[in-house]
Formats: C-alpha cells, sequence, structure tokens
DNA sequence: GCTAAGTCTAGTTTGAATATAGGATATAGC
DNA sequence: GCTATATCCTATATTCAAACTAGACTTAGC
C-alpha cells in the first residue's frame, strides 16, 4: 500500500498537469480542487520542491509550479519521494542500507533474492510511467467510457 | 515492505522444506533454529496452517508438517497469508474492496490504472516462484560463493 | 490422569502515518 | 519601509497497525 502522501502527490501534480496554461498555483487551491487536507498538502508539496519535481515562489503573486514537463517525471520519482527507495525488504534498501535483522548470510539469502525480483518487476512499472502518461491513459479511459455512453443513448 | 511475520514464514518455511527427512517439527525448535520468537511463531504457523500451507497435530509426538510440497507452494500464498491481496492501494484490493477515499472515477482514474500494472507486476513473479524455487536459488549461490572461495584458496 | 504439544483470547508496547497549529521568512506592490 | 500574501519551518496531537507477550484452554499419547 502506498501512503496517502504519495497519493495525494500525484493528485495534486496531476491537477497542475492538467492545467498548463497556468504559471502558478497556490496551495490553498490545489487543496480545494483536490479535496486534500490544505496543511497537509503544504508538506507535501515542499517535498516535491525538495526532490527537484516542483518550483516555488514566495509571496503575493507567488504559488507552486512544475520545475520539469509531466513528460519527463517518474511516477517512479514522485513515490519514491515519499516511500524512499521501494524496498520490500530492508536489506534491498540502498538509503538506510541496514541488513535485515538475523537474516544470516545476505549473499545467499532466499528471501532476498526472490524480494530482489519483486523490487526489479515494480520498478520497471514505475520509472517508465511518466506523469504525462498518467493523465494520458486517464483520458483515454475516460473517453472510452464516453463513447459507450454515447452509443448507449 | 513486508511484514516480520511474512518474513519469519519464510523462514520457517524454508527450514521445514530445507529437513525434508523430518516428520514433523516442534514451534520451539523451529523459533531456536530460525531466531524467531517462539510466541509470535506460534501465531505465524497457525496462521499459515489456516490457510492451508501446513498441518498439525496436538500432543506427545505432534508437531507442525507441510501440507503440501514446496514446489506446489508459491511464495505469492506464503506472503498473502499475511499481507493481505497484495494491492499498492485500496481500490484494487479484491478483499475488503472500499473505493479509495475521494478517488473521483475509479474507472478513470490514472493512479489506479498505473498501480494496477504494478500490482500485476508484483503478483507474475511472486505467482511464479515457489519455496522449492527459493531454496534452489540460494543453495545455487551458496556454491557459487563456495567455487570462488576454494578458488582463492 | 499426567504430560506434551498445539490453540485461543486478551492484552502491552512501540512507532509510523495522518493531520493540525502557529509562528518565521520572503517578496510584491504601494 | 509597511503591509498583505504566500511559502517555509517546528512542534504537537491522534490514531492505528505491527510486533510481541501472558496465560488459560484443548487435544492426544502413554
Amino acid at each position: 500500500m502506498i501512503s496517502m502522501r504519495s497519493k495525494y502527490a500525484l493528485k495534486a501534480l496531476g491537477y497542475m498537469a492538467r492545467n498548463p496554461e497556468k504559471e502558478s498555483f497556490l496551495i490553498a487551491e490545489i487543496a480545494q480542487a483536490e479535496g486534500i487536507p490544505k496543511k497537509f498538502l503544504e508538506a507535501i508539496l515542499l517535498t516535491l520542491k525538495n526532490n527537484g519535481i516542483l518550483s516555488s515562489r514566495k509571496g503575493p503573486g507567488g504559488g507552486y509550479a512544475m520545475a520539469k514537463a509531466p513528460a519527463t517525471v517518474t511516477i517512479g520519482a514522485i513515490v519514491r519521494s515519499f516511500e524512499g527507495d521501494l524496498a520490500p525488504v530492508q536489506c534491498l534498501s540502498e538509503t538506510a542500507h541496514a541488513s535485515c535483522p538475523e537474516c544470516g548470510d545476505e549473499d545467499t539469502c532466499g528471501i532476498r533474492l526472490v524480494m530482489a525480483d519483486v523490487s526489479q518487476a515494480v520498478s520497471s512499472v514505475l520509472d517508465t510511467v511518466t506523469l504525462a502518461d498518467m493523465l494520458q491513459r486517464s483520458e483515454f479511459e475516460r473517453q472510452k467510457r464516453q463513447q459507450v455512453v454515447d452509443f448507449a443513448i
């Protein structure tokens, strides 16, 4: 399960990417539009900024803006900002690399070997799909269903 | 991150599968051998029994035994006994299916679409690899490294 | 019926996730 | 330089699940 933080981040970034005509966004506006607690979103956007995904300006007329094009931001980069690396077991974490307590020999640990494959499988999805891809897929589904409704009428 | 429960379960089952000559195992024996808190392991083995992976007999001479051959038990079946289905977001969970709070339209939610791919990727690994496979890979790594040591000498 | 085992119920403890409050800091416009 | 606006930062509450423990109950073999 990914955290609310990650979900809120994806929703907030989705909102921003869907409105490319706007130069900057207020926290309060995004919070309102996407139904995210404002104070919580504050911390989330700050994290995204510190990870180079957003930029910000203080003061009147300020706000947040995308630091990169949506097509160059992977879902993996976003999620990892909050979940750390997505290691299914501690001993596979590169940041915070602590060998699993009691995992005898790390090199030959069967659990570790299998989980390395899992980690690889997850990354191959999340590091391939971009924010733009996500929105495009969503839009595609929306239109597909719209058509069905049209036919029904 | 998988829970300690899952890790302990994998270790316990690994121990049992590595000693096929034994007909049954005491909780205390497994706990000792694998360094698992005995009372905690108690609950874990019970869960594995309720999921059809282990069988048990009470009383003197009793204990736990594998209910199936290690080659027919997938890592997915073991892990899912403790983690539920491995849905990365609530709305993808089949048991406990509750739509994510605030996830507007579930059919067109981009987050859900991407996470469905992630879920699929994870399952394709965990439902393919069996307990026997895991031990075999571990043994293979062990021998590979053993050879390197031999050459070094 | 004694003892060795698993089974069940009910806790405790700890830590992380979610969220909020309130002030500090920066900047635009006058 | 004052004020309004907005982000930035620190601290704290709250809630919940994970990890683990205690102790009584049940079953089976001798």
